[in-house]
RNA sequence: GGGCGAUUAGCUCAGUUGGUUAGAGCGCCACGUUUACACCGUGGAUGUCGGGGGUUCGAGUCCCUCAUCGCCCACCA
């Protein structure tokens, strides 16, 4: 069977989804994604961040994992042993609250009805289904992840890892166990950490409170008023504060202020001077009354706190402001961060309020067994009753809320196991700042120093039943006699005490300890689990097999590169460095690239829950992962995010519609082309889910598949014409112009490609490559060796350079769009074999081990391409002048060329292309060409082209045009000789530039000439 | 309140160290199926480069300032 006839065969379209399954099974089976320790190779690894479980992948995955598909293809090619880590976390709280939501939705049960080894057992199957789809979709979008290696956070290997970190830590003492003030998420009653946690505005009230005085003497105030925005936290108050010195403090408010009035803009001066005023006036009014109430603080009174009863003191602390509100503050410790130190300095009692659940606990009396809201409106009527609630106000309130389940967090004391951070804070933050670790764009560097240099310690456990269980065994009763004749020998074993609660807190490095360990005592494992963070932090070299010394984590480690999002940079980067650097004594990874974000068309980030996220698989199964891929490496710039506006695809007759911020939410939508309904991911009721589904897509990505398209169709081309394909060295004589050129860009871009990808410019690398093989390969090369294809004795050469240049461009885009390069690389196989220049070589078996071109400077040649430029220019006006005087293409034109001999030395040999891609004919060159009476001319580098119109101008348009370029030229004339009549210029500026004005200068003027002339020419020949 | 980023054609974005007449894709207009491609070809129209100041012979590019948008951190009893 000839080549000839099976490209032919081949469809006009590229067949994405052909290409797609076979090549991805091809290279699986082969195990090129599969790396091993090789002494002899250098290696390059990227751990993959692992996806969470919770579910399926989007498109903010997909740029992601495309990007760093794009690297690891490209190194690999560039002869790297190349690894790339796949894998999945069990994102602890996210995927628990996934399958009790719907257990709850489902079977109307909650975890405790299922017990913890049930639920826990519906949690693994619901793990093994998304890890099974996540990894499919990773499949589809060509991902080249050694597949051997996938790993799972709660893997027997990461457990390990986890336990030995957590044995160390402990050991050093980096782990403790303390009561804290924490982020309470109520629903799913669990400890969330600070990074956790968003705030939100809502409405709310401002309530203002009085607190009886007791006993008051003489003189002294019956209340207190405070003011509060949770009225019911009252009841775990323990102190009123005061400030210590209020005129003091109110002065330096009051310099502050004065000093901030002097900076700020007249416009938002009157702002400033009313907050001025105010504090003024509080001079007069409160500052009296607070000195009053810091004098009876000293002196030990106390306040009766409504309601309860009780008796608590007035303090004096800094943190009362007098200048906001009455002054005065209510101390809840428990349940407010910044009480919470009030406590601490001043020695206050600490009363937790809340139960795990979010209800009252036995310590607000009466209010035992409510839930906050219902509470707090309680709280507020019982204070009103007795008459104690001063006003109420409204008021915007930043609420803080549970990243995880959307509720109001609820600040509450409970005990918790931290990681001590500042020693480890440091170390991550030195691998930064001395370039251990480099972080690329540079700026995002700063936010994570900012966030280590805090040095707040890590709350390490949770409340969940899905995760690391905490290996850490309580001991109530033994002695540490106990301990030590228990673990007599034991290395795996160490143990603290825990002075709050009177107790051994023992750790077991691998084994869990079984309750009789200690004879005559019981032991019992903590209940609770580590946040994910803490195994994630482990993964790139938990997932190399430390704590083992083994080849791989030798080999492997540290990893090259980490490709992620910005949003994780504090929680799981850093965590990544410090756990690196303490567990192996190296940093885990020496470049961080953080790469942009997908926003819809609004600026806003997707998500399902606000319906604007395009599904990933939509668009593969719509345009294929390349042009995916493609589009979205095109799109990846450094500063900025990808905004993307979307669509809604209406699924009976493929019409866009506009997704607005209003019918994103609706559950149908009704097509405005078709009129037909379409159900959207909102749909609910059994009317609306019977519809077909109209899917949310871009046209964004039609850049991508356009192009793949365009690559296919030349390589098409290419293929139909290496019939008889003869391999063979290129002798550099036998070379067109036209090989020289394409050979000589080739390099170019060859150089500039590689450079791109180095420094993670996406972008720039996927439109260096468009525009050569669109602009130039397409739209220049192959349309000039069409003729030469043709002809048996040019034959030979052009398919030669051809076919090489065809291979050269496949293995460029090959990283970017692996699968239709492959797909071109085998039938190019099959016509072309053997591929080279001056060397032939057998091509690889497939383009993703091919290797990875290399500049060859020696093609590079600035003649050549300065002459095609000429060519380029002459053939564009050419075509210009057709289009302009409505000449049909198929009327040949003819044309002559005023120019010095150089140049028609130049050009003259391109007679031909000039025929076949502008259709037309040269009549003459040289520097005694004159204009034919009707012709219309341009300038091109400095020669004269003329286009003979005898029987085809329409002379009134000519001459108004040449009008109109007449006045432009003069206009640009007159600026540049102001310019270069401006001695300042000429004074100053680089020799070079004038070098340059003054040439263009020049060119204008014989610009101007020549329209002149044409139009005195038109203007005779039409009289 | 602090920080980061953005603002260039109708839309989405490029624009190296300041240096000719600011570019691309999509969309729009005109013409065209010429043997790879209509997911195409050829040509065209469209810009006070967010506003204002400054530095400079020269500013989309550097500095100051304002405005708008987005994000991050902190915080308001």
């Amino acid at each position: 069977m000839s080549t000839e006839l099976v490209a032919h065969e081949l469809p006009k379209q590229y067949d994405h989804e052909k290409a797609q399954s076979r090549w991805y099974s091809f290279w699986k089976e082969r195990g090129y994604f599969h790396s091993q320790p090789d002494p002899r190779r250098k290696p390059f690894t990227v751990a993959m961040p692992p996806p969470n479980v919770t579910g399926a992948l989007h498109l903010g995955h997909a740029l992601t994992y495309t990007l760093q598909d794009i690297v690891v293809r490209w190194r690999r090619m560039q002869g790297y042993n190349a690894l790339w880590m796949p894998g999945t976390d069990h994102a602890g709280i996210g995927t628990q609250a996934v399958v009790e939501r719907r257990l709850l939705e489902e079977e109307k049960k909650t975890r405790h009805d299922l017990g913890r080894p049930a639920l826990v057992e519906r949690i693994w199957a619901w793990k093994n289904e998304y890890q099974a789809r996540i990894l499919g979709q990773l499949e589809q979008l060509g991902c080249s992840c050694d597949w051997q290696r996938t790993r799972f956070t709660l893997d027997p290997i990461c457990t390990r890892a986890v336990r030995h970190t957590f044995f160390s830590l402990f050991k050093d003492q980096l782990i403790y166990r303390g009561t804290r003030l924490v982020n309470w998420d109520t629903l799913l009653q669990t400890v969330v950490s600070d990074d956790e946690v968003f705030h939100e505005t809502v409405a709310g009230h401002f309530w203002h409170v009085r607190y009886p005085v007791i006993d008051p003497q003489p003189g002294e105030p019956e209340f207190v008023s405070i003011a509060t925005t949770r009225p019911e936290t009252m009841l775990g108050d323990t102190a009123v504060a005061v400030h210590p010195d209020p005129a003091a403090a109110l002065s330096t408010a009051e310099t502050e202020l004065r000093q901030k009035l002097s900076a700020v803009q007249e416009k938002d001066k009157p702002a400033v001077e009313a907050q001025l005023n105010e504090l003024l006036q509080r001079r007069r009014t409160i500052l009296p009354l607070l000195v009053r109430l810091r004098d009876m603080a000293r002196a030990g009174r106390r306040i009766r706190l409504p309601l309860l009863g009780r008796e608590i003191p007035l303090v004096a602390d800094v943190w009362a402001k007098p200048e906001l509100g009455s002054g005065c503050v209510k101390i809840t410790p428990a349940h407010d961060p910044n009480d919470y130190d009030v406590a601490r300095r001043q020695n206050l009692p600490m009363i937790n309020i809340l139960n795990f659940d979010g209800t009252l606990n036995g310590n607000t009396g009466p209010y035992q067994g409510l839930k906050v809201p219902p509470a707090r409106d309680r709280v507020v009527a019982d204070l009103g009753q007795l008459g104690l609630l001063e006003k109420v106000e409204d008021r915007e309130i930043e609420l803080a809320h549970s990243d995880r389940s959307n509720t109001p967090i609820e600040p509450c004391l409970a005990d918790q196991w931290f990681v001590k951070m500042d020693r480890l804070a440091q170390s991550a933050m030195d691998a930064v700042s001395d370039g251990r670790v480099k972080v690329v764009p540079p700026r995002y560097a700063r936010g994570y120093l900012d966030w280590l240099s805090e040095k707040r310690d890590w709350p390490i456990s949770r409340q969940l039943w899905w995760g690391h269980q905490i290996p850490i065994w309580y001991a109530p009763t033994a002695s540490e006699d106990d301990l030590r004749r228990a673990f007599a020998g034991r290395q795996d074993v160490v143990w603290h005490r825990d002075p709050e609660h009177d107790q051994w807190l023992i750790c077991a490095q691998e084994v869990n300890l079984s309750e009789d360990t200690i004879p005559g005592h019981k032991i019992a494992q903590d209940v609770d689990v580590l946040d994910t963070w803490f195994s994630s932090a482990l993964w790139p070299h938990s997932t190399l097999g430390w704590p083992d010394k083994t080849p791989e984590l030798d080999y492997y480690y540290p990893t090259s590169a980490l490709l992620t999002n910005r949003d994780i940079m504090t929680l799981w980067v850093a965590r990544m460095v410090l756990t690196g650097l303490y567990n192996v004594g190296d940093v885990p990874f020496r470049e961080v690239y953080i790469h942009p974000k997908i926003l819809d068309g609004y600026g806003e980030g997707m998500s399902k829950s606000k319906g604007n996220g395009v599904d990933p698989l939509d668009v593969i199964e719509k345009v294929g992962a390349d042009s995916l891929r493609f589009s979205l490496a095109y799109l990846t710039t450094e500063t900025q995010d990808v905004r993307m506006p979307v669509e809604f695809e209406c699924p009976h007759c493929h019409a866009l519609i506009e997704q607005t911020k209003k019918n994103r939410v609706l559950p149908r939508i009704e097509c405005k082309k078709c009129g037909h309904p379409f159900a959207t991911q909102w749909a609910s009721t059994p009317a609306d889910v019977a519809l077909p589904r109209g899917a949310v897509v871009s046209e964004r990505f039609e850049l991508g598949r356009n192009f793949c398209n365009k690559l296919w169709n030349a390589s098409r081309f290419a293929l139909m014409n290496l019939e008889r394909y003869v391999p063979g060295a290129v002798a550099d004589e036998d070379l067109a112009i036209e090989d020289r050129w394409i050979l000589s860009r080739l390099s170019t871009v060859t150089a500039e490609t590689t450079e791109a990808l180095g420094g993670y410019r996406y972008g720039d690398a996927a439109r260096v490559l468009y525009d050569f093989a669109w602009n130039e390969f397409c739209s220049f090369y192959v349309e000039m060796v069409k003729g030469r294809l043709q002809d048996p004795a040019a034959r030979t050469t052009a398919q030669r350079v051809l076919a090489y240049t065809l291979d050269t461009l496949l293995r460029l885009l090959h990283p970017m769009i692996p699968f239709v390069t492959e797909e071109v690389w085998q039938l190019l196989g099959q016509a072309a074999a053997q591929r080279g220049l001056a060397e032939l070589e057998p091509a690889a078996e497939s383009v993703m081990i091919a290797a990875w071109p290399e500049p060859d400077a020696a093609r590079q040649d600035a003649q050549i391409e300065a002459r095609f430029l000429r060519f380029q220019q002459v053939l564009g006006g050419l075509r210009e002048v057709r289009s302009r005087q409505n000449i049909p293409p198929k009327t040949p034109l003819r044309f002559s060329v005023r120019c010095d001999l150089a140049t028609a030395e130049l050009l003259r040999p391109m007679e031909a292309y000039f025929e076949a891609m502008a259709g037309a004919n040269a009549t003459a060159w040289g520097t005694d060409v004159k204009a034919p009476p009707a012709s219309a001319g341009f300038i091109a580098s400095g020669s004269e082209v003329f286009v003979d119109l005898a029987g085809l101008i329409d002379v009134k348009a000519e001459m108004a045009r040449y009008t109109k370029e007449l006045a432009r030229l003069e206009q640009a004339i007159v600026g540049k000789e102001r310019q270069l009549s401006n001695t300042h210029f000429v004074q100053r500026a680089p020799a070079d530039v004038i070098e340059k004005e003054r040439a263009a200068l020049a060119q204008l003027e014989q610009q101007r000439d020549a329209a002149q002339a044409a139009l005195a020419a038109l203007r005779s020949a039409s009289k």
